[in-house]
RNA sequence: GGGUGCUUAGCUCAGUUGGUAGAGCGCUAGCCUUACAAGCUGGAUGUCGGCGGUUCGAGCCCGUCAGUACCCACCA
């Protein structure tokens, strides 16, 4: 490509899809079989929702594994990133049925088979949303391998697992109190409730004693249960109540009597200490029941109605209905004692949000505290999955996560894995009319079984699906071809030898539970590997102000508004569609109105991946900023019009790659390196940036390593921006200088050969730059390293190979030149004083003023050695010559005058009273008239400032002890400063007597 | 009740063996400087939440208090 083709500006809609559909369709992204190779790198795409569209959480969590992708495949690893998406049975049944309610048409309306028809066309028509949307923000997933967690071959493997936990006693059927949501329908397990605290009532109820007068009294949050009461507990040692114990009471609005019983459970001091036990209907009652010995009264329907062991005025009547008639039936028969406002948890579906029920059902459970092995003398897998991570084989970043993981593994309760839903895995389980149960693979292996029992008669299939998380824990071996016959290494499952662990799960906090604790469990007992290597967790986002991005909020943003850009009034309508509650639209119209007044610009792929990158810090929820999003867009085009600048001055020109390819001098070969020396002559500054370039590359590794995603993106911005445009660039400028005062040819063949080398530096620094960013900012990388590449001999003009294939850049540590560093330093403390002795003058950037350096040592009058400083690297007047052109340069300067003679420096600032500058030994002078009452003012500031430093060093080491104990290094530290600052000291002062006396005259 | 974070410039955040407090954005003064005004150059801005301890020395380690956020468990 030729400059010409390089817009002035970055535009990123122009390149991204261009770039990914070649990408994909070159196969780039295909996972690596290469025997050749030894490292493997794998990740798991946590399956979305398939019907589900894209939201900010994905786009940071892809952004991460998309780059960590990457960077292992330009490293050279076989890498498969392993996509697909998730049936995800609840959520997606909901969004289908809700679809029918819409046309009056009930799931039961069309039956089973119909109905899952209708969620496939579903997901055949929204299915492919959110992976093209994975696309736009370049994920390099292997495509080819997609999988859907109901793919016949995963739903194989789904049954396959789970008749093998039923065989090993691992799954059971039972009769349980479950969390019941009872408008879905179905069971949902613990983690599937959330509980918040909300406004309701304690209703005190008095139960009349069975003999005699007198009564308890209860406080319930549930009145309505009350006719499910099997006994009233109090605390055995209340003595209030003590001596009921074992009494009997009347039910209120029921004809039974139940018993007093004493239950430590009870806490004396909450309410009236008297408690009513419902143990269908909670599950600390149900705990108690159990304690005791007593009966289990299930009072409602499956859809939260009063049944038949109501009495009948309440049967049919819902339950918050039959709530409210029953307390108005306990007003009215004098037992309503009072009721008071309280505070209390109600637990609600996560995805309906309806009141979870506790009801007693029949439903499938794995056992996962129940130890395993043949003769049961293993493990149990709860405590497998906690030995994988105690013994180190899996390790989570940060690693502070183990504590949850633990404290949820060691009280986990049986999993719940049956729903009453109709899109999922179904339960391969068949019943016999007697109630027989068979489990196995297919209907036929279940007749078989069956007759084997004894059993000839009609077979039912459990109607039931599973937990879509059951399906989602096998994820890692089931995308990759698991079969029970595996045995590692046999060759005959060539990407579950090669893949299986993975390298590292990238997930938030949220389904630690959900879905890595029982990956972990499932995995290591179906294949005996764990599932991954490492797990690194990372943060939410949230809005600008910390809050949770929720529809209801309007605080939602979606990735592919910034990627592309999105007008206000489409985005005001994106935030107020579809509302569950349409009254919050005009507010979040307001809010949004207000927010984003001219709508969002378009940041493209790259700014966006590059925010959530910087934002990766470790252990924090992300507020996400847009205005970093904009910084970030600048950085692109910041590394965009770098590349223009060096195309500028380095397309069709020599670079020396004849004698010396990119390839030789990386291998560093000695003939090369003097075939190279004879045509090119590299400069300290060209020294110092390849130097530069090696350490960032050796930061870049580091933090790769420790899953650092902001440091990474730090030393990138910083290489690109500060080291490489703000200073390597513009010394490139000077050496870049046609000079046509060249007198001898000798001369001008030096000049050739020092600026063949600058080109060379430029181009090959920034083309490693855009490879070490590549992970990062994949799209406007790969455009501009086609342009770059052909030059640094990177790729062969007109051949159509990718950055992608390149390979990542590493440090060569025999490259970092801390001579030429130290003059670059110096270098630029010289600019900065200039520059500062020029901002503090108030000289207009146009005007270029003329420079005194005194370089003689200034330091006579102290009688301390000064201490080294980066000064004294500096040594020949030769070195000194070598700066001046770069400081007239980067100091506006119109000319730099060296003085070897202090005295005759003196001399010159006495005559002039220009304002003068220290930089370590040097002092620099700009020739310039100045006010003497402002230079005596500058320079009092500076002496003050000087002083206190002087004096705080002072303090220190007059400190014996701080001298006595400090590491000889600290001490000799704080020596040099002192000498630095009284030696700075004395011009200065010399400096503010001198414009004190003019001021005077 | 149990657990985990966080508190550093106006805002968002870095700060990894304890040794001179940083970045971006914003603010401000000035610049169309031959890659970039999505830019360049200069400047201002901090009792590092409070208190106590360890140490020659603490933003960092320890204790404690306060504020804040989240996770788990749910006293009916």
């Amino acid at each position: 490509m030729k400059l010409a083709e390089l817009a002035k500006s970055f535009d990123p809609s122009d390149i991204e899809r261009r770039w990914y559909a070649l990408w994909e369709a070159q196969g780039y992204f295909n996972a690596g079989f290469d025997p050749a190779k030894t490292e493997a790198f794998c990740l798991l795409l946590p399956p979305p929702n398939v019907t589900g569209t894209l939201h900010m959480g994905h786009g940071f969590n892809q952004t991460i594994m998309d780059t960590l992708t990457r960077y292992h495949r330009m490293r050279g690893a076989n890498t498969l990133w392993q996509p697909g998406t998730d049936h995800a049975g609840i959520a997606t049944q909901i969004v289908v049925e809700r679809q029918l309610d819409a046309q009056g048409v009930s799931r039961h309306d069309l039956g089973r088979a119909a109905f899952i028809d209708k969620v496939w066309e579903w997901k055949a028509y929204s299915g492919g949303t959110i992976t093209q949307q994975m696309r736009r923000l370049g994920a390099s997933a292997d495509w080819t391998r997609e999988r859907f967690t109901m793919d016949a071959d995963l739903s194989r493997i789904v049954t396959q697992t789970f008749v093998r936990l039923h065989r090993e006693g691992l799954i059971y059927r039972g009769q349980r109190l479950v969390n019941w949501d009872p408008v879905l329908g179905t069971a949902v397990s613990d983690l599937e409730v959330v509980s918040s605290e909300e406004a309701g009532h304690l209703w005190h109820i008095r139960y009349p004693l069975s003999e005699g007068e007198g009564h308890l009294t209860v406080a319930t949050t549930r009145p309505e249960t009350l006719l499910g009461d099997v006994a009233l507990m109090v605390h055995p040692e209340d003595e209030r109540y003590q001596h009921l114990i074992g009494k009997q009471v009347r039910l209120p609005l029921s004809e039974r009597t139940i018993p007093i019983i004493g239950d430590t459970y009870v806490d004396r001091t909450f309410a009236t200490g008297c408690v009513k036990v419902t143990p269908a209907h909670d599950f600390n009652d149900y705990a108690v029941a159990q304690r005791h010995a007593l009966p289990l009264i299930s009072i409602l329907t499956l859809s939260a109605t009063l049944n038949e062991q109501a009495p009948e005025s309440y049967r049919g009547l819902d339950r918050f209905v039959a709530r409210q008639k029953i307390v108005a039936d306990l007003e009215a028969q004098g037992l309503l004692e009072k009721v008071e406002a309280h505070k209390l948890n109600i637990p609600r579906g996560d995805r309906t949000g309806v009141v979870i029920e506790p009801m007693l059902t029949d439903q499938w459970f794995v056992a996962v505290n129940k130890a395993t092995g043949a003769a049961g003398d293993q493990p149990s897998i709860a405590a497998k999955a906690l030995a994988c991570v105690a013994t180190g084989e899996i390790e989570f970043v940060p690693g502070n996560w183990v504590n949850t993981y633990n404290q949820w593994l060691n009280n986990l309760q049986d999993w719940c894995i049956s729903r009453q839903l109709w899109w999922g895995h179904q339960i391969p389980a068949w019943y016999g009319s007697g109630g027989e149960i068979f489990v196995a693979e297919d209907e036929a292996t279940a007749t078989t079984q069956a007759a084997a029992a004894g059993y000839h008669g009609a077979l039912t299939r459990d109607p039931d699906v599973l937990d879509t998380w059951f399906s989602s824990a096998l994820w890692p071996f089931s995308t990759l071809g698991w079969t029970p016959e595996w045995t590692p290494g046999s060759n005959t499952h060539p990407a579950l030898d090669l893949y299986l662990p993975s390298t590292v799960l990238v997930t938030g906090f949220d389904i630690i539970f959900f879905w890595v604790a029982r990956m972990v469990m499932l995995t290591e007992h179906m294949t005996g590997k764990i599932p991954f290597k490492h797990v690194y967790v990372h943060g939410l986002i949230r809005d600008a102000e910390g809050q949770k991005m929720s529809k209801s909020k309007g605080n939602v943003l979606d990735p592919i508004d910034l990627i592309d850009g999105i007008e206000l009034d489409a985005l005001v309508e994106k935030r107020t569609r579809g509302l569950m509650n349409p009254k919050q639209a005009a507010q979040i119209e307001q809010r949004t109105r207000q927010e984003f007044p001219s709508g969002i610009p378009a940041f493209g792929t790259d700014a966006l991946r590059f925010t959530f990158l910087s934002l990766a810090s470790p252990g924090r929820d992300i507020k996400f900023d847009l205005n970093r999003c904009d910084g970030y867009r600048n950085f692109c085009n910041k590394l965009w019009n770098a590349t223009r600048f060096v195309l500028m001055h380095c397309a069709d020109q020599d670079l020396g790659l004849d004698a010396c390819t990119a390839q030789t001098v990386d291998a560093g070969s000695d003939a090369a390196a003097s075939a190279c020396s004879t045509q090119l002559s590299f400069s300290f500054a060209d020294r110092w940036m390849v130097s530069q370039l090696q350490r960032s590359e050796a930061a870049v590794a580091k933090h790769f390593a420790e899953y650092r995603f902001d440091l990474i993106a730090q030393t990138i911005y910083e290489l690109v921006w500060d080291t490489f445009c703000d200073w390597y660039l513009e010394l490139a400028k000077v050496q870049l200088q046609a000079n046509t005062e060249l007198a001898s040819p000798a001369e001008v063949e030096q000049r050739q050969r020092s600026q063949r080398a600058t080109r060379r530096t430029l181009v090959r620094v920034l083309e490693s730059i855009l490879r070490l960013a590549h992970p990062l900012i994949p799209f406007v990388t790969e455009e501009l390293w086609q342009a770059v590449a052909p030059l640094a001999g990177r790729q062969q003009a007109g051949t159509t190979s990718s950055i992608m294939q390149a390979p990542y850049p590493t440090a060569q540590l025999e490259k970092i030149d801390e001579a030429s560093e130290a003059r670059v330093q110096q270098l630029k403390e010289l600019a900065y004083a200039c520059r500062h002795l020029r901002g503090e003058m108030k000289l207009s950037p146009a005007l270029k003023v003329p420079l005194i350096l005194c370089v003689a040592p200034a330091l006579a009058a102290s009688d301390k050695t000064p201490a080294e400083s980066v000064t004294e690297s500096v040594t020949t007047p030769a070195d000194w010559l070598g700066l001046a052109p770069y400081l007239q340069a980067l100091g506006k300067l119109s000319s730099v005058e060296l003085l070897y003679d202090a005295q005759q420096f003196e001399q010159r600032v006495a005559s002039s009273g220009a304002p003068v500058a220290l930089c370590a030994s040097a002092r620099l002078m700009l020739q310039v008239e100045v006010d003497a009452a402002s230079e005596c003012a500058r320079l009092l500031k500076e002496i003050a400032r000087l002083e206190n430093e002087l004096s705080k060093t002072q303090g220190k080491l007059s400190n014996e002890s701080f001298t006595a104990r400090a590491p000889a290094a600290v001490v000799e530290q704080e020596q040099k400063r002192l000498a630095d600052f009284q030696a700075q000291l004395i011009p200065l002062r010399e400096q503010l007597r001198l414009q004190q006396t003019r001021l005077q005259q």
